[in-house]
DNA sequence: GATGAATGAGTTTTCATTCAT
DNA sequence: GATGAATGAAAACTCATTCAT
């Protein structure tokens, strides 16, 4: 038990340790770039010696790696609880939106960071990681297609196009919208307010 | 005569000799990103010798503005004609939207270098270079978003959103989908079929 | 005490790792001259890894600087020293002069070195450098034109001429000497016998 | 005789375009020191193409030592020509450092680089040239040396020191007074007032 | 004979990674 | 188990020199 218990507080420590490695990381990659980034720059501002952090990452692609999918993990999460929320379709669809929408300003940093991986912008690192994003991504994609299916069933929604083609599409105006604000925060009311992006998608598929 | 004409081959076959360089460069960044290709790589790839490169680019970030700016240069060019295109507002936009498509299609590994820096997910290249990219970009938004607002004074458009907010969310849908497609091309109908997007876009503007 | 000690070691270390590199750089440029010394090549005589001397030395020209500074701070220190001592002006000039043989015969390939600074035969480096050097050189310069003006004071020198001048003559007198001798040791008494200097600067000086 | 008139022409005007390279060389190094000066430069200053400046001088080493050995040619010949002018030895050695001030005045940057070379302060330059410039160098001590000499022979100077040693004294004054004018000219009286050389040197050789 | 485009060896410098303490 | 000194491969860039036109 003892041993256990001991075991358990170490294993506690080394998670804190870790998170503080990549928290350090995740700064210094969305401020510079992951190529303008040293080892012993993350290494300095996490306040671990360089040998420490091997300890942790085998290299710097898996820091990297390790990195972008716990991101991708916290924002998965996020958004499929939102797209929970809600009575009906078109409350999922604007909690969703809404969601998405405070993620992203509450994290802008972290974003930029992980556009760069999910908008194939990134080169750095060879494949793999890509996949396990890409399938999460989809995995929220199909939620959101899912949920213009069933309106579309229950005869909310007119069938005005691919369920999942509507996904697509509402979730790259989001996306979209938020890199406008990036800019350009006083001109654009996305963040703010989610109907703006609803609006432009459901003035068609509703009846009026 | 003669003298110009000799003049103007040295002109041409220098202007070619950069070509190459520049296509070198754009199918190895493509392939690997920026960081990733050496100077000697495109240099032997593009068959010159290192230093021939530099007579042509001062440094390696020279190389790769005149590549982006050119890319951008032929980009926006296309798209400027194919929205004058059309008899009126909606043929326009769907010229815009077919149009782009087909840039997209003929010329992948070109594209997916271009939206590594209009999609801001570089770090690469220090500022200015940006600047001009999203002016040619915000351009082209202007105009789309023209072509909504003359719909809407002409009453051939609802004024469901602000045009500026359609432009933006018309073209984003593009690319979205563009990346799909990009990932399983059979799945895709975009960009063999504009009215993909159009629909989506159009169904909420148009009459009901 | 333990702890001071370990700490102190290391001290000792490193500066004993600093030395040898000094001296592999200052034994190379002595040899071959500033620019035709690579930093690899010093590297490898100092038997260390190019890395390591880059730890020290933030680049080639702040390794020069140092070395430079570094012998500057020696020479002048000996030279200064030997200036005090002996009872009456005299006897301290041929100190001086004494010592600056003495100096000269065992570091050869330093005062190489040394010369081609002073002598402001150096393009190589970036002013500053220069500054410092000619700084102390003109204290020691100074130093001597203040016997001699003592020694006319008290009327134990003619005022043959202005102090200064006669410090740079002898100076040079000795510098000149100091050449000769390393062209052909054995036709030259000086670095052995100071009095051939003083003798020349002297006999003027001096009732006969 | 046309051939030969010709090609005498063509001579001089070869002898021209290398006295134009020689002078856009001697220039640049004195300006940047010879490793910091391009073959490029060198030939666009002279306003030669690059394979022009090489049909003239085999190698960038070739144009340095024909450079130096050109104006030591030079040097040799005024200052010998000096020390043969005026009735005794006095007036010759006083002419000699007059000249030597003259021409140091007049050619500044010239005196820079070549005394690069002659204080043996240049490791740029692989052994070879060195040789020719301290024979003639000697060859100017040896006439200096003479004259010393020949005075005490003729008891117009007391026998205080070797002749050689003399001349390599007086000489180096002269240098070292040079190099102080160089850097603060009003201060100092020399290349002006050859005595303020000559007093030094001979209060203790004349009479008392 | 002049030209200057092309060459590529060689230089400085950085940084991911290892391993003895 | 943590540390950080040491490593050296690899990158960007320069420039003396050659040679086809």
């Amino acid at each position: 038990m003892q041993q256990t218990a001991g075991s358990s507080r170490r294993e506690r420590e080394k998670l804190r340790q870790r998170q503080e490695m990549l928290t350090a990381a995740l700064n210094l990659f969305s401020e510079k770039g992951f190529h303008n980034v040293s080892m012993h720059e993350i290494a300095e501002r996490a306040e671990f010696a360089i040998g420490t952090l091997y300890k942790f990452f085998k290299n710097k692609e898996d820091l990297y790696k390790s990195l972008i999918l716990e991101l991708s993990d916290r924002f998965h999460e996020t958004l499929m609880q939102a797209l929970a929320a809600g009575d009906d379709e078109i409350e999922k669809l604007r909690s969703y939106v809404q969601a998405k929408g405070a993620v992203f300003k509450d994290n802008v940093s972290t974003i930029r960071l992980y556009f760069a991986e999910t908008r194939g912008a990134s080169f750095n690192i060879k494949a793999g990681l890509d996949n396990q994003i890409k399938q999460r991504y989809n995995h929220v994609l199909d939620q959101i297609a899912a949920l213009f299916k069933s309106g579309m069933l229950h005869k909310r929604f007119k069938p005005i196009a691919d369920p999942f083609h509507l996904a697509v599409a509402m979730d790259s105006i989001a996306n979209a919208f938020l890199f406008q604000w990036l800019e350009a925060p006083e001109n654009n009311s996305y963040p703010a307010d989610p109907d703006v992006i609803l609006n432009i998608i459901f003035k068609g598929l509703l009846d009026s």
